[in-house]
DNA sequence: CACTGATGCGCG
DNA sequence: AAAGCGCGCATCAGTG
């Protein structure tokens, strides 16, 4: 039964009840009105009793109000989202109804809101949501892929709970601990405008040896030409180019631009903007990228660097159950192409399967190889090893061939569960793969590498999309087992961070050992759903740790 | 002053 | 050892 949310002018809000008549059509049965103040208890009601789908035009912007006042739901449809899936999905060919131009339904989901106050704007919701939702229902149901749809639409509303609930719980957050690490690498906090004294000392080394003494460090062109001016013939200051040169000022100037970018990046500066009361709260954006993988904004949440991790610290009494999907990308590429060697390579850890199998002869040039072959590697050891990979594994190669060629040729590919790759005119080519640097792909005409790049985004797109509709399954399955065991109280485990493939939980110490073995049935469970009976396994590590910096 | 693009680096 | 996918963010340098 669906329950669709619709804020009305006044700004009370519409609840219309949806059932299937006896031909299996969806009818509104029931419309009220109902005060805003009054929803959280009527939704906790309808929760309680019915079991409902909630059918909203965007999470962001109805959830967090549920949730401060206490109320956690089961299921929902987030209309923004699936609409975004729909309007390219190759499984849905006739939507929208209206025809390809975009609209109003065609936007960035809500921000993050405006903190709890008198004068919280409430937002009008997007236009007709009731005409919306039943065309979408039509399109689903009459897809020839409708199994797979359903599922998909499932995961990505259920996507748009947990990031709702997340960023409401908040990561667990030591500023004590971010201090110390800070002071430990850095230097104790500096006055504003000021180097930390590390990074001075190391800084005066870079000056002497470059004999610079009025070096600007932090710009790249003026670094550029006093390395010239010492010796160092460099075109770049990245890291891997600096590293090939021996030079007194190298290494001081490597440590240097480690500690600038811990001092920039997640430094006390962060701490304060990003930090309250114990809880860094990142907005999580579901479906943010064309892949389906969740964005983030705010902090920085997608590159948490490894050296602030240990700032992630579970509160007294509580644990941090952190479960990482191991090697998802190649199972997915061996579920997907039914690859039977594969699947015999992945019965334990992947890559000294392949390593067994004779491909390669070390665990490094296995993974190497592997992610060559799904990134599109042709050059360097990468795209040397890629051949012999071939050869083992013919299934999972021609799979990513095959993806790579229909994306050369201007054509759209599909995940799993349905999403479909945007075409190369939807203005993501000029901007998007390939466009950054120029790779040496010499002697090819512009438009033919332009073709290379869009294959190789193609080729990708299929292996990180699945691999992310896995994920959501993933999650969505431990939500429903943690709020079966646990319910949804305060003093229940929840999450507090998702990571494509990972997965934080904090949970009270006394119920860990239960949550890990959730953990892994719930992957067992997204294998099934995606992969039904297929030879391919999903297994995931997992840590229970004070804090993150300790697991793995 | 605000903006845009390039650079560089963090994460998966 | 340094090309091969997807991101976000800070900073610099050039432009309007």
């Amino acid at each position: 039964m669906f329950f669709l949310l619709r804020r009305l002018p006044d700004g009370d809000v519409e609840l219309t009840r949806y059932e299937r008549s006896g031909s299996g059509r969806l009818e509104a049965t029931g419309v009220e009105s109902i005060a805003a103040t009054d929803l959280p208890a009527r939704v906790a009601g309808l929760e309680h009793e019915v079991s409902p789908r909630w059918v909203w035009d965007d999470t962001p912007r109805w959830y967090p109000r549920l949730l401060d006042a206490g109320v956690t739901v089961a299921r929902c449809f987030d209309l923004r989202l699936v609409h975004a899936i729909l309007r390219r999905s190759t499984a849905a060919p006739r939507f929208p109804p209206g025809g390809a131009a975009a609209g109003p339904w065609d936007v960035a989901q809500a921000g993050p809101g405006e903190a709890d106050g008198l004068f919280e704007v409430v937002p009008d919701s997007l236009p007709d949501p009731a005409g919306e939702f039943l065309a979408q229902r039509e399109a689903i149901e009459s897809s020839s892929t409708r199994g797979r749809l359903e599922l998909l639409v499932a995961a990505e509303s259920t996507g748009a709970l947990i990031a709702v609930e997340m960023r409401h719980r908040g990561i667990p957050w030591s500023p004590k601990a971010h201090d110390e690490l800070l002071t430990a690498a850095l230097g104790p906090r500096p006055g504003p405008g000021e180097r930390p004294a590390r990074m001075r000392a190391a800084l005066a080394d870079v000056r002497q040896a470059l004999d610079a003494p009025d070096l600007n460090p932090d710009s790249p062109a003026e670094l550029i030409k006093a390395l010239n001016r010492a010796g160092v013939l460099v075109q770049s200051t990245r890291q891997w180019e600096l590293q090939r040169h021996d030079h007194p000022s190298i290494a001081p100037l490597l440590a240097y631009k480690k500690m600038q970018r811990l001092l920039v990046a997640n430094g006390w500066t962060w701490l304060d903007a990003w930090v309250h009361g114990g809880r860094f709260r990142p907005d999580y954006v579901p479906g943010g990228v064309v892949t389906g993988r969740w964005a983030t904004s705010g902090g920085g949440a997608l590159q948490l660097p490894r050296a602030v991790r240990g700032a992630v610290v579970a509160d007294p009494g509580w644990t941090l159950v952190v479960a990482d999907a191991s090697q998802l990308e190649p199972r997915i590429l061996t579920g997907l192409s039914g690859d039977r060697a594969m699947a015999r390579a992945g019965s334990g850890d992947l890559y000294e399967g392949i390593v067994a199998s004779g491909a390669v002869a070390t665990r490094a040039e296995a993974k190497v190889a592997m992610l060559g072959a799904m990134y599109g590697a042709t050059q360097g050891e990468s795209g040397r090893l890629v051949p012999r990979l071939a050869r083992r594994f013919p299934d999972a190669m021609a799979l990513v061939e095959t993806a790579a060629r229909t994306g050369e040729a201007g054509g759209v590919v599909d995940t799993l569960l349905g999403r479909s790759s945007p075409r190369p005119s939807d203005d993501l080519g000029t901007g998007g793969a390939g466009a950054g640097a120029l790779p040496p792909e010499m002697g090819l005409r512009p438009a033919d590498r332009d073709a290379r790049a869009w294959g190789r985004f193609t080729r990708n797109f299929v292996v990180q999309g699945t691999a992310a509709e896995w994920a959501l399954c993933w999650l969505g399955a431990l939500r429903r087992r943690l709020h079966a065991r646990w319910g949804t109280d305060a003093g229940a485990p929840h999450f507090v961070f998702f990571l494509h493939d990972e997965v934080v939980v904090h949970a009270p110490s006394a119920v860990a050992d239960e949550v890990v073995a959730l953990v892994a049935e719930s992957a067992v469970e997204a294998g099934r759903l995606l992969f039904g009976d297929a030879p391919v396994a999903f297994p995931v590590t997992v840590a229970v740790v004070d804090d993150y910096s300790r697991a793995k």
